[in-house]
DNA sequence: AATTGGCACTCAAGAGACGCGAGTGCCAGA
DNA sequence: TCTGGCACTCGCGTCTCTTGAGTGCCAATT
């Protein structure tokens, strides 16, 4: 249906549009492209583009706009990526090898991201389905406290604290670290979480004052365990939105509830398809189900040793797509760099 | 200067405009209030507002808008804190109730706070000035890699992980365990923070690998201290502001801003003066040091046994400062309830 | 001295009228 | 298949006019 030349008209619309916000007329596009025909023969092929429903003429007369399904076919087949100035290359190292541990790491990362493409960046923790338990300890903080405290081998730490029956000897803390150790050191997340279920099935014999308290940790101990599972995202940027506020018709209250909620991100990015080399997009009315009709996210996986996630990109539908996926990309390149390299220090 | 009666007509104006979001003129002011007297009397008292720049006329012909002065007036002169019903009382008891640990509790009570008035809501955690450290716990991760955790009187955890120069073994970490313990268990962070500085001053001695080790994890430890003396914030409702765009002249990025920096709002908020209630107000302007001229803050302290904070709010300078000081007043009093109550179990 | 009704004045906001110009669709001819 | 030409559309900015809410001031009243 459409030409070869129709898809570089496309091109050109997509990208005038995004860098003047003016829907583009056939004028407009043999001036600024080498096109080598007239207004009129681009008029055709936009016409044959308003058929595939491509673009769209916001009033009767005036320029075309791109659609959410223009978009698509931009970024799938017409966008190359722009590749990183050699500054920006240089800055986003310098400023990922100073991170220190995994929170710190992913802090700057999404900063660098945000800094970077002057939108709202995202970054998802390592999964940690695959990560194993690596120590277990119990600390009796005197009273009925009794602080637990999980690490796995990537490096992720969290505590918690238990509020235990009765207070615990340190004999009987030091049995019970024993058994908690064996039951789930060198398991994986997942496993854990079974075991720790398994060991609860039974329930603690009653009266007897060691097995409430280990029922109380054990307890504990899964709920962390179940926290493990579940994703979190470290985000930053929030408020360029209230710059781009033109681009969402009305209102960004839809974004920035989604970026308190979480979930809503954390679903929407774990169902977007990842192209061959990682990387994905999520468009506009892609995103009906989750209330960000007028967005789009870009992401793409990262991997560590130990595990992988993904880091993206949330703005509006009119944003510079080359740039930004060539920056989600490089992002990612670099975290897994250095989450692969010295794996051991975090 | 102004009159009895002229006070009664700045609160009438503060509550229409911001009932109303309009400009109030004397002629809605005989027919909402039931002042005895016409509305040139009205008009009378309104010009000397004026000229006390309490109240302004947008424009030549059109009604009055309060000024910062105004609303400063307002809320030291003229504000009855409208009381919660009870069906918000019970909510907010029963919702604060189920809390856990004191990040859940504080993370429940911001929730609870933008619910209430419908703006941002900011709990700042308990001051750890004076609360104690009351465990150390060192674990050998496996290679170059220690982990440090920090155990408060006031139930805060912080962990950290600290790179070592070599890997130590199980006595080296007890040793350490055992220093570091006895210079920190019983102290307060400030002093704490000292001996650590202190210990430290000596650098190690060259060569002497357990010197090395300690130097390596008391850094971290005095780097955790740091942080733990270093306030911070938990924060809900961002969102909300995007609904009430047109009260901030423009743009709401300042405000989203302020939110994702929070030393912006730590500093503000340590710089509010309370009132003998608490209770404290930071009105447009008055805010200017900080970039943030269209909004308010309101503030109240609440405090736990072993130290308070602030809790609060942050919104347009056109709010109902009558219910929403109410509610900051409410939640602080249920905090600091729920932390003296059972402080044992934080 | 305080209050009031009256009155002239101001000015923002909305409604129409109008022209401009960018952009379109279509068609006949190259 | 492309192109130049042409009639047509319609959003947008400008201008004018009207309307009405609200003001300040003043002389009269209490």
């Amino acid at each position: 249906m459409v030409s070869e030349r129709g898809l570089q008209v496309l091109r050109a619309i997509v990208q005038d549009y995004v860098d003047t916000r003016e829907p583009v007329g056939s004028k407009a596009i043999v001036e600024r492209h080498a096109f080598g025909v007239s207004a009129a023969t681009i008029r055709n092929d936009m016409a044959l583009l308003e058929d595939e429903d491509l673009i769209v003429a916001p009033h009767t007369s005036s320029g075309r706009v791109p659609t959410d399904k223009g978009y698509r076919v931009f970024v799938d087949h017409l966008a190359e990526l722009r590749p990183l100035s050699g500054a920006q290359r240089s800055a986003i190292t310098s400023f990922l090898d100073e991170a220190g541990d995994l929170d710190d790491l992913l802090a700057r990362t999404v900063r660098a991201l945000t800094q970077l493409t002057g939108q709202v960046a995202i970054v998802q923790y390592p999964s940690f389905a695959r990560a194993n338990v690596s120590h277990v300890e119990l600390v009796a903080l005197g009273g009925p406290r009794v602080l637990v405290i999980l690490v796995t081998d990537t490096g992720r730490v969290s505590q918690r604290i238990s509020f235990v029956p009765v207070e615990p000897s340190e004999a009987d803390v030091t049995q019970l670290r024993a058994r908690v150790s064996g039951l789930l050191v060198g398991r994986s997340v997942a496993d854990s979480s079974q075991q720790v279920a398994a060991a609860l099935a039974d329930g603690p014999r009653p009266g007897v004052v060691v097995d409430a308290l280990a029922d109380a940790v054990l307890r504990v101990v899964g709920e962390e365990l179940e926290e493990f599972r579940q994703d979190r995202l470290v985000m930053a940027g929030a408020a360029t939105l209230a710059k781009r506020e033109q681009d969402f018709r009305g209102s960004i209250y839809p974004l920035l509830e989604a970026i308190e909620e979480q979930v809503t991100l954390l679903r929407l990015m774990s169902e977007m398809v990842a192209d061959e080399q990682g990387l994905s997009a999520s468009i506009g009315r892609e995103n009906e189900p989750f209330g960000l009709v007028e967005a789009s996210v870009l992401a793409s996986r990262y991997d560590g040793s130990t595990g992988g996630a993904r880091v993206g990109l949330l703005g509006p539908m009119r944003m510079d797509y080359s740039s930004n996926l060539a920056a989600v990309r490089a992002v990612a390149h670099y975290l897994t760099r250095m989450l692969e390299d010295d794996d051991s220090s975090r």
